[in-house]
DNA sequence: CTTATCCATTGACAGATATCACTTCAATCG
DNA sequence: CGATTGAAGTGATATCTGTCAATGGATAAG
């Protein structure tokens, strides 16, 4: 976690010599970019992140047959990122026979919001 | 902004009938999830959000020369990933005759923390 | 002045993604 | 039971994305 990159003024590096030295990743580092983006890039839609909001702002569980009207997109393109939500863990379903209800998982976005600051 | 769905519990609607009234998203929230979308877009890479891991954790100007062995990528691909971060607002850049310093931008990711709360 | 170096751009390409029309499946209502 | 409804799945398609090799422009070093 801890390392440091050499920010002393650069100079042309002689033919064979590197430019800076080869700076480490850890690991460590690396998994947890995968998982921050993975949540990222599920909210990089602007319909995934309304459909966050709207169930946000529900704190409680709101129907598909609701948030399909909220968009100009059929039902199959909504059932689409909705899947997309769940597949990244950030919103959970439960199924009440014929109707379908989405909730926001209160712990997904934490990782995020965290590291963001 | 404040607008509510209706949580009653449903019932199979009468042909005709629709089942739940069309909720307005007011244009004022699309906007916003549009530029909320946008930069959890540019972060929904690991790589790009590792970079501006890297970035953020110097608080200065961090040469492309050493951002570049990091990855096990080309030049090339990172200064693709160095531009979409740019043109997303995230970070800017600024050329030193032969070198190209990259920086976080303070307030970027401030909306995005501010939603996620 | 010539050459080597840093970095951005271009072109190409495989893989992912968003969308819709259509289908399927379970469940409700009559 | 039989018809209808909510919602997920499928297949198709156009677009977007991540990656690299090759190129080009500017500049530092000799």
């Amino acid at each position: 976690m801890a390392f440091d990159l050499e920010l002393a003024p650069k100079h042309k590096r002689s033919p064979g010599e590197p430019c800076c030295e080869p700076v480490v990743y850890p690991d460590v580092e690396r998994r947890q970019a995968e998982r921050l983006a993975a949540v990222a890039k599920a909210l990089g839609d602007p319909v995934r992140l309304q459909l966050v909001d709207v169930l946000r702002k529900h704190a409680g569980k709101v129907c598909v047959c609701e948030l399909v009207p909220l968009f100009d997109l059929s039902q199959p393109t909504v059932s689409h990122h909705l899947k997309v939500l769940r597949e990244s863990g950030i919103v959970g379903s439960e199924r009440q026979g014929l109707w379908a209800y989405y909730f926001v998982l209160p712990d997904a976005l934490k990782e995020l919001s965290t590291w963001l600051g």
